[in-house]
DNA sequence: TGAAATGTTGGGGCG
DNA sequence: ACGCCCCAACATTTC
């Protein structure tokens, strides 16, 4: 058989600064393309909804742009492990070369892939990463991680990635086949019913959406982002995080693309806008490097205090809240977002994280859970990082007193009520005074077919700053 | 990457 | 002219 060389795929879903690909590449052999897809993962979680969908688009994408350059995408499903050996052997590669995915779960799966390759004498090569710096690679003086982050983000910023890799060029055809799966056999459309009509209208999963949309930011949004980023009404953000998850774009082009922006300019207010956006990017490599170290941090709580906490379990008011039907138009507003497009703006993740946690007594798992199966940027170390920091029970978390009123928020951050107009339809006629207002019961001047408030808002306030404090004693 | 309660200040109306 | 009160407006503290 003529030797080849495999790559696996797994959240690097892209051809373009691709370790993994490059060192393929350049051994000179034909070049194979895995993904395994493991429904039921024996380590790890299974996707959602939302990521299965945009999974599919996103591995049609990329099995286009691998065939450019004579490379075939070979799918399989089943055990992960076994896959990966069998698929070695089929095309007869020696080495299997992927990118590292700095996750517990997916750690444990390496080392079980590594012993399967080491059963037929061949050997699995990890390079580069989905992370600008790794977790373990930003320690303070004391050689620990950070819990603050503030500090390492001073510290992070410090340093500056090195440069793309250039663009590959096309390997040798290969002579050998190799069975795959039919990508549309793996069914993650949606089918009955095809509630994903608002994702296709919105997204463009792959690496030509994601550099598209990176393009316009900096084109267009860059200069503005530090102000416009906290209205959910305007195009302030990216809107990349779907793609960084899944490895279509590599935060290192990310980083290079803003910062070359920002060069190019002489206006301070650029530069400081290029940083803020990069602070995100920082965020990610944060939120991996507390998974590391807190690796059930998807289940528990951080701060352990909160195991004590005195959540309360409402099916009822649950589905209110998934459903958009809390009655508070700035929090409705954005669960329908999330149903409708898969995605939500930043601003408003926070509000509504808020409301299920102290306005509801919901445990954050249950946002999170909701979260995890709605969400196309939906991913365990950023998921579950920030819903702890809004519950109060996260590393560097946001003091549990800090409870977001959601008129208030909705009255600053979407003054002009284009946000609420939008996605609460029934609300649209109302005045920029009254349409953040939640329906009084006694009033007649609402729309009927909204729903009232279900809890006040002091009331509220009051009930979780009680439950806290009952923490302490 | 809050909000509410409480405290302080200073201008203007008024006797 | 002066003191008193009211109450925004802003600052500080507390949750």
């Amino acid at each position: 058989m003529q030797p080849a060389t495999l790559v696996w795929y797994r959240r690097d879903l892209r051809v373009l600064d691709h370790e993994a690909l490059t060192h393929a590449c350049a051994q000179g052999t034909p070049v194979f393309a895995l993904y395994v897809d493991e429904t039921n993962p024996s380590h790890g979680r299974a996707m959602g909804g939302a990521t299965r969908w945009w999974l599919h688009h996103s591995l049609d994408a990329l099995r286009s742009d691998l065939s450019k350059l004579n490379i075939k995408l070979i799918l399989k499903r089943g055990a992960t492990a076994e896959m990966v050996g069998q698929t070695a052997t089929e095309v007869g590669a020696t080495t299997v070369h992927a990118m590292a995915v700095h996750e517990p779960a997916e750690a444990e799966q390496v080392v079980r892939v590594e012993e399967r390759l080491r059963r037929d004498g061949r050997t699995l090569a990890i390079a580069g990463g989905n992370l600008l710096h790794p977790p373990g690679t930003i320690r303070n003086k004391q050689g620990g991680g950070y819990k603050v982050f503030t500090p390492y983000w001073k510290f992070w910023r410090t340093f500056n990635p090195s440069a793309p890799l250039p663009v590959p060029s096309p390997v040798a055809v290969s002579s050998t086949e190799c069975a795959s799966d039919n990508l549309d056999a793996w069914h993650l459309l949606p089918s009955k019913p095809d509630w994903a009509s608002g994702l296709r209208e919105t997204w463009r999963p792959g690496a030509d959406g994601a550099r598209d949309l990176l393009n316009t930011f900096i084109q267009g949004t860059l200069g503005d982002y530090q102000d416009a980023r906290d209205y959910p009404a305007e195009t302030g953000t990216t809107r990349l995080s779907a793609h960084l998850h899944f490895g279509e774009i590599s935060p290192r082009q990310v980083w290079h693309a803003v910062r070359d922006a920002a060069a190019r300019e002489t206006d301070m207010k650029i530069e400081n806008d290029s940083w803020s956006i990069i602070r995100q990017l920082c965020w990610r490599d944060f939120n991996h490097d507390l998974l590391s170290r807190h690796p059930d941090m998807a289940t528990r709580n951080i701060d352990t205090r909160f195991d004590a906490f005195p959540w309360q379990s409402e099916p009822d008011a649950l589905r209110r809240w998934q459903k958009g039907e809390t009655g508070y138009p700035i929090v409705d507003a954005g669960m329908r977002e999330l149903w409708t497009t898969g995605w939500m703006h930043n601003r408003v993740r926070m509000i509504v994280a808020s409301f299920l946690v102290k306005h509801l007594l919901i445990h954050w798992r249950a946002g999170e859970e909701w979260f995890w199966d709605t969400l196309v940027d939906a991913d365990v170390a950023n998921n579950t990082a920030n819903w702890q920091w809004v519950a109060g029970c996260g590393a560097d978390a946001a003091p549990y007193f800090r409870i977001f009123n959601p008129i208030l928020q909705g009255e600053k951050f979407d003054p002009n009520g284009d946000y609420v107009r939008k996605w609460v339809p029934e609300r649209a006629d109302l005045s920029n005074k009254l349409i953040h207002k939640p329906t009084p019961a006694d009033a007649g001047l609402f729309e009927e077919n909204y729903p009232t408030a279900m809890v006040e808002h002091g009331f509220a306030r009051k009930r979780a700053l009680d439950a806290f404090a009952s923490l302490k004693r």
